[in-house]
DNA sequence: CATACGTGGGC
DNA sequence: TGCCCAAGTAT
C-alpha cells in the first residue's frame, strides 16, 4: 500500500511560485475579492460550499446590499434571511450564518476570531471553511481541501486509489506542511484561492486544459495521459422517484401555501398544500401540468391541480402570499410552478423551438 | 465512514 | 433524458 506521499516530488518553491504567479495573471474578477473583509470572505464562502461561483455572485451581492455587516445580519429575522438565500439550497447553511453572527456579536465583540479552535467552534464551519477565512482574510498559514484542491492533487500526483478520507487526510498533511513553509511565508490565502482557481478554470473535471496548466510539466497524470480518469471516485447512488399532486388556490395575486415541514423538501421554506390535505376543504378543479423537480437523490413529480376552497378560513399555519413579494423562501418546485405560469401569461414560448 | 442536505448547469 | 458536478458541514 503507498498510500498518500507526504510530500511533494519537487522542491515546495517549484510548485508554489509558478502557481502564484499563474494566479496573479489569471484570476476571475470577483465581487468578494476585490475587498477580502473576513465579513464579505465569511459570508462568500458559506454560500460557495458546493455551489458554483455564477449561481453565488447575484445571491451574494443581494445579501450584502441587505445585511453590509454582521451586526445587521446578527439583528436580522431567520424568514428574512431564509427568503435571501430562496434558490442557493443547502438552507442550513443560511440558519448557521445567522447562528454564527449572533455568536459573534455577542462573544467575540464583532469580530470574527483568528483562531482555528474558535472558528471551528461556529456552527457551519468546519475545517475548510476555518481554513479559507484564516489564510484569506487573516493571512494565516491554514490549507484548504476541497473538491478543486483534490481533483488537481490526485491528478499532479496521479493517485489512482480511491479518493477517499484516507487520500484527503493525507493531503490535508501535505498541504499544512506546504503553507507552513518558507515558499509560502504570509501568502496562505493567494495560495489556496489558487489552487481552487486552478482546479475551477484549467484542472476541470472534464476536458483540463492541460496546455495552460502551470503545473503541467511535473503532472504525473498528464504524463501517463490519465488526467481524464482521475480523481478515481466512489458509484454515485441511485435516484429515488416520487410522486405527489399539490393544489393552487388563488386568492386574487395570492396563493395558498405553508411552511415545509419534512423531507424531500427544504424545511422552513414554503410550498403549496397537497391536494390530499387532510385540514383543508378543497374542491379539486383542472389539472395545471406537471413539474419535475430534483432534490439530491430524489426526483420529485409534481402534478399540480387548480382547486378552490370550500369555506372561508384557513387552517393554522397556511397563508396567502404573493408571489411577486413573498417576503418568505419558497421552495424550489413552488417557484418552478409560478414561474411557468407567469410564462403561460406573457408572452408565449420564450424558449420555444 | 456513510448519509442528509438543494439547486442549476453541462453534455 | 439521465447523470455528473459545484469553494462542505453535521450527524
Amino acid at each position: 500500500m503507498p498510500g498518500f506521499p507526504s510530500q511533494l516530488p519537487v522542491p515546495a518553491a517549484d510548485f508554489v511560485l509558478p502557481l502564484l504567479d499563474w494566479y496573479h495573471a489569471n484570476r476571475r474578477k470577483l465581487p468578494w475579492r476585490d475587498n477580502p473583509h473576513w465579513y464579505r470572505v465569511w459570508v462568500s464562502e458559506i454560500m460557495l460550499q458546493q455551489t458554483t461561483v455564477k449561481a453565488v455572485v447575484p445571491y451574494f451581492d443581494a445579501f450584502l446590499d441587505r445585511f453590509p455587516d454582521v451586526r445587521t445580519l446578527a439583528a436580522a429575522e431567520e424568514a428574512e434571511v431564509l427568503a435571501l438565500w430562496a434558490g442557493l439550497g443547502y438552507y442550513s447553511r443560511a440558519r448557521q450564518l445567522l447562528e454564527t453572527a449572533r455568536i459573534i456579536c455577542s462573544a467575540h465583540d464583532g469580530s470574527f476570531p483568528a483562531d482555528y479552535r474558535a472558528a471551528l467552534a461556529l456552527p457551519g464551519i468546519g475545517r475548510y471553511t476555518a481554513g479559507a477565512i484564516l489564510s484569506i482574510a487573516f493571512g494565516l498559514p491554514y490549507p484548504v481541501v476541497e473538491g478543486n484542491v483534490s481533483r488537481v492533487f490526485a491528478r499532479y500526483l496521479a493517485y489512482a486509489d480511491k479518493w477517499d478520507g484516507r487520500a484527503a487526510r493525507g493531503l490535508w498533511n501535505l498541504l499544512s506542511t506546504i503553507v507552513s513553509s518558507s515558499a509560502i511565508a504570509d501568502r496562505a490565502g493567494d495560495f489556496n484561492q489558487a489552487l481552487m482557481e486552478l482546479g475551477a478554470t484549467v484542472c476541470t473535471p472534464r476536458h483540463p486544459d492541460c496546455r495552460n496548466c502551470p503545473l503541467t510539466l511535473a503532472c504525473a497524470a498528464r504524463r501517463r495521459s490519465m488526467q481524464h480518469s482521475l480523481p478515481v471516485k466512489r458509484q454515485a447512488r441511485s435516484v429515488i422517484v416520487l410522486d405527489c399532486t399539490v393544489a393552487l388556490v388563488r386568492q386574487g395575486q395570492k396563493i395558498l401555501m405553508r411552511p415545509n415541514q419534512e423531507a424531500p423538501f427544504p424545511k422552513g421554506l414554503w410550498e403549496l398544500p397537497r391536494s390530499n390535505d387532510e385540514s383543508l376543504a378543497l374542491e379539486i378543479g383542472n389539472s395545471l401540468g406537471t413539474v419535475t423537480h430534483g432534490i439530491t437523490h430524489h426526483l420529485i413529480r409534481i402534478q399540480v391541480v387548480g382547486a378552490s376552497l370550500v369555506g372561508a378560513s384557513i387552517p393554522n399555519g397556511y397563508r396567502w402570499i404573493d408571489p411577486q413579494n413573498p417576503g418568505v423562501g419558497l421552495s424550489g418546485y413552488v417557484r418552478k410552478v409560478l414561474g411557468r405560469l407567469q410564462g403561460q401569461q406573457g408572452q408565449q414560448g420564450q424558449k420555444g423551438r
